[in-house]
DNA sequence: GACCAGGCACATC
DNA sequence: GATGTGCATGGT
């Protein structure tokens, strides 16, 4: 039942939306830059940070490993956080050239936990960026939750506004078939659906998901 | 000028 | 274990 509910939902935004084709990036290197840089930051920005690492020719795992922190950090400094950036970015490469040789492949061949537990061990790398890296990079069965994730499911009553991030990615993720492309798609349309109706202070007139039981209380999340 | 955006680590109680 | 704070740019 919880399921069917999920299952509506994804319906109702695919039908809105259409599909969203995700992640937006061209390498798996490019989508763990972007997953790291889009903590708490602007999509566009992040773009901006990205395109002036692919200017400088830096978007490489040896580039990106030869550099020192304050130069990587003007680069990617339109994403925001650029210090603290910078230095996640760098803890990332050094573990991929150091413990894996800097092949993502043999990162890639770990089995889901493994994988998921090695990512949470670098220090700047939470378990919404980890997923991110997963299901977008790795492609492996993995529901991301993000602050729209835990919005839209609380003001539709899905779930308590409590719940922390291990519940509610439970809670899609033991309810859904396993499947990649879904997940994939499931929360890039969160995504979109969070951008243009489920902000913080609601303007929910035309959103596919208006007709849904919705929870006034929580509005102000 | 305030608010917001595809978080995370760390300090303090 | 829960709650608060620093990190920072650029768009609305």
């Amino acid at each position: 039942m919880t399921g069917d509910k999920l299952t509506e939902i994804y319906e109702l935004l695919y039908e809105y939306f259409g599909p969203q084709h995700w992640w937006p990036g061209q390498s798996a290197l490019e989508i763990i830059v972007g997953a790291v840089l889009t903590q708490n930051a602007n999509w566009g920005n992040v773009e901006k940070a990205i395109n002036n690492l692919k200017a400088a020719k830096s978007l490489s795992t040896e580039r990106l490993y030869n550099m020192d922190i304050p130069e990587l950090a003007q680069l990617i400094r339109p994403a925001g956080y650029y210090n603290l950036k910078a230095g996640r970015l760098k803890n990332f490469i050094n573990c991929l050239v150091e413990d894996f040789n800097g092949e993502l492949c043999a990162l890639r061949k770990l089995d889901t936990e493994r994988l998921r537990e090695k990512l949470l061990s670098i220090k700047g790398i939470g378990p919404e960026t980890a997923d991110s890296i997963l299901l977008y990079a790795f492609e492996k069965p993995v529901f991301v939750v993000d602050a729209y994730t835990a919005r839209i499911a609380t003001r539709h009553g899905l779930i308590e506004p409590a719940a922390d991030y291990e519940t509610l990615r439970d809670l899609f993720q033991s309810n859904l078939p396993q499947e990649t492309q879904l997940f994939n798609e499931y929360h890039a349309l969160l995504v979109r659906v969070g951008k243009e109706f489920c902000r913080p202070r609601p303007k929910c007139v035309g959103c596919p998901l208006e007709k849904l039981p919705h929870d006034t209380q929580a509005e102000n999340l």
